[in-house]
DNA sequence: TCTGGCGTTGTTCCC
DNA sequence: GGGGAACAACGCCAG
C-alpha cells in the first residue's frame, strides 16, 4: 500500500500540509511530480523558467532522497498516468495542495473522479496563499474585494494566516522508498533537453530555482530588518543595477517559498519597530498577490478582456509589427527595451519596469491589446503566475482595478528619475553604451557625428522610435476617455434594464 | 440616499 | 529644486 504526494507548485518539504497528510498513516510515500510532453511542447514557458523548474525539481529530488525517499518524474497527461500509477502501485491515498487556477481545478476534478473510481482516497489542503480565497470571499459577503483597501479590511477580520505547519524533516522508515523504484532512472528529473531547452542559448543564472535558494534568499533579507521595516515598493528603483527588492516572487509562484512563512516572519521583525504598511510595505506585497488571487478566483474569463466582468472593454487594435517590435526590443525607445532585454536575458524585471513597459504597449503608446502583453510575460518571467500576470496587466492597461488613465509613463522621463545617466540602459543595450548622457534616453535626437562618435547609427545599428510618444499618448487619451464614456453609457442602460425602479424614478 | 474623500508607484509646466 | 496645479476621473465607502 503506498500513499502519493502529487507536486504541482508547492515545490517544498517546509509548510507543506499536503505532504504532511500524506505521511500521517505511515504508508509508503510515492512523491510525484508530473509532466506532460505536450505541455512541454506547447505552454508558453521560456528556456529560463524551464530551467528554474528543473532546478526547483532536482532541489526537491536531492531533499527527499536525504530523507530515504525521491522524486517520481511522471512522463504523461495526468488523466493517464494516475490511473495506471494507482494500479502499478498499490496506491490507497493520493494527497495534493490546493491550486485554484480555472485550469488546475478542471485538471484536479478530472483526477479526484479517476481516483474515486480506483477507490483511491484525495486528501487536499491549502497552502498556496496566506488565506483560503473561499474564506476570504465568505467574509466578504460573497463578493470579491475588488480594491486593496477592501480586501484590507476583510483580510483584518480574518486575523492573521495560520502559522506554518512543521518542515519535513525526516520521514518513518515505513513511508522510505523500498526496492527497484528507489533507483528506477525513469523516473529521474528530467534534463533540460528534455524539457527542450538548447543549453548554449542560456544566459548565466541569476535566480536558480528551488526551496534551499528560496530559503536562503528569504534568510538573508529578513536579516536586514533595518532595510525590511523601512521598504516601500514605489520607492525601490526599477533601474539598479542589481535588483533592488527581494526577487521572492519566482520561489513564491513555485511554491518553492510558503507566503505564510513570509508572512510570519516580517510579522516577527515588525514587532516593536517602526515599520512600513501595506500597501507599499513587504507584507503589502503579500497582500497583493492575495488580492489578485481572490478576485481572479470568482472572476469568469480573468485572463481575457471578452466575457470578463471586471474588466473594461476596449477597442485595441491589433498590430504584429507593433507587437514583434515591443516583444523582441526594437521599439527604438532605450528604456523600454533595454527592460524587455533584461526580462529575455534574466527572467525578471522590476515592479515598475513591468509598468513601463505594459503602459507602453497598451494605453500609452501602441494601443496593442493588454492579453498579447500578458502571453509575453508568461513566457519570459520567472515568476509568472496567471492571477497576478492577468491582474497587473488590466491595472496597468486601466481596464480595471485602476482608472486613471491619463496617468502615462513616459518612455523618456521615467528611468531618468532613478538613472540620469543611463547605465541601466548602457548595461542592457550596450551599442548605445557610448551616447553621451543627453541622448541616451534619445538617440535620434543625437547629431549624426554624435551618432558616429558613439558607433551607433538611429535607424541602422538601433531602431529609429516606432512611434511618437507626445503624439500618440494624446491619441491614446482621447481614446481611452471615449471608451470610459461608451463603458458607462452600456453599464447605465443596463442598470436601467435589470432595475425597472430606478428607470421609472428618472 | 446623497456626497465628498480617497486610492501602492505620472508628467509637465509654472512659480 | 520643490511644490502645486492641470490633465479630467471610476468606484467604493464612511458619514
Amino acid at each position: 500500500m503506498t500513499t502519493v504526494h502529487w507536486f504541482r507548485k508547492g515545490l517544498r518539504l517546509h509548510d507543506n500540509p499536503a505532504l504532511l497528510a500524506a505521511v500521517k498513516e505511515g504508508a509508503e510515500l510515492r512523491p510525484v511530480f508530473v509532466l506532460d510532453p505536450w505541455f512541454v511542447k506547447h505552454a508558453r514557458v521560456g528556456i529560463n523558467r524551464w530551467r528554474f523548474l528543473s532546478q526547483a525539481l532536482r532541489d526537491l529530488d536531492d531533499s527527499l532522497r536525504k530523507l530515504k525517499s525521491r522524486l517520481f518524474v511522471v512522463r504523461g497527461s495526468p488523466e493517464e498516468v494516475f490511473p495506471a500509477l494507482f494500479k502499478k502501485w498499490d496506491v490507497q491515498k493520493i494527497t495534493w495542495e490546493i491550486d485554484t487556477e480555472p485550469y488546475a481545478q478542471r485538471r484536479d476534478e478530472k483526477v479526484e473522479r479517476l481516483a474515486r473510481e480506483s477507490g483511491v482516497e484525495v486528501v487536499c489542503r491549502h497552502g498556496h496563499t496566506l488565506y483560503r480565497t473561499e474564506k476570504i470571499i465568505e467574509a466578504n459577503l460573497g463578493k470579491a474585494p475588488l480594491t486593496y483597501v477592501s480586501l484590507e479590511k476583510v483580510v483584518s477580520k480574518l486575523g492573521h494566516p495560520p502559522k506554518p505547519v512543521d518542515t519535513l524533516n525526516d520521514l518513518p522508515e515505513s513511508c522510505h522508498v523500498r526496492g527497484e523504484a528507489a533507483t528506477d532512472v525513469s523516473y529521474d528529473v528530467p534534463s533540460l533537453k528534455e524539457l527542450g531547452v538548447e543549453e548554449s542559448q542560456l544566459e548565466p543564472c541569476l535566480y536558480p530555482g528551488g526551496e534551499t535558494e528560496a530559503l536562503a534568499r528569504l534568510k538573508i533579507y529578513m536579516e536586514r530588518k533595518s532595510w525590511v521595516c523601512k521598504f516601500e515598493k514605489p520607492k525601490t528603483s526599477p533601474t539598479s543595477l542589481q535588483p533592488s527588492t527581494t526577487v521572492l516572487s519566482p520561489y513564491l509562484k513555485f511554491g518553492c517559498l510558503s507566503p505564510r512563512v513570509m508572512y510570519h516572519q516580517l510579522i516577527q521583525i515588525y514587532k516593536g519597530s517602526a515599520h512600513s504598511k501595506p500597501p507599499v510595505s513587504l507584507l503589502g506585497q503579500l497582500l497583493w498577490r492575495e488580492f489578485f488571487y481572490t478576485v481572479g478566483a470568482v472572476t469568469p474569463n480573468f485572463d481575457r478582456m471578452e466575457g470578463n466582468t471586471v474588466c473594461r472593454q476596449i477597442p485595441w487594435v491589433r498590430d504584429d509589427k507593433l507587437m514583434d517590435a515591443w516583444t523582441n526590443a526594437r521599439t527604438g525607445y532605450p528604456f523600454i527595451d533595454a527592460i524587455m532585454t533584461q526580462l529575455r536575458k534574466e527572467g525578471w524585471i522590476h515592479h515598475l519596469s513591468r509598468h513601463a513597459v505594459a503602459c507602453f504597449l497598451t494605453r500609452g503608446d501602441l494601443w496593442q491589446p493588454w492579453e498579447d502583453g500578458m502571453k509575453v510575460f508568461e513566457e519570459l518571467l520567472l515568476d509568472a503566475d496567471w492571477f497576478l500576470n492577468a491582474g497587473n496587466w488590466m491595472w496597468l492597461s486601466a481596464s480595471a482595478f485602476f482608472n486613471s488613465y491619463f496617468r502615462v509613463y513616459s518612455p523618456i522621463a521615467f528611468g531618468k528619475n532613478t538613472d540620469k545617466h543611463g547605465d541601466y540602459i548602457r548595461k542592457y543595450l550596450p551599442q548605445l553604451a557610448k551616447y553621451p548622457e543627453n541622448y541616451i534616453y534619445e538617440p535620434w535626437k543625437a547629431p549624426l557625428a554624435t551618432q558616429r562618435a558613439a558607433g551607433c547609427i538611429i535607424g541602422q545599428d538601433y531602431p529609429r522610435p516606432i512611434v511618437d510618444h507626445s503624439i500618440v499618448m494624446k491619441r491614446n487619451l482621447d481614446r481611452m476617455a471615449k471608451a470610459y464614456k461608451a463603458g458607462k453609457e452600456k453599464k447605465a442602460s443596463s442598470d436601467n434594464q435589470s432595475s425597472p425602479k430606478k428607470k421609472m424614478k428618472k
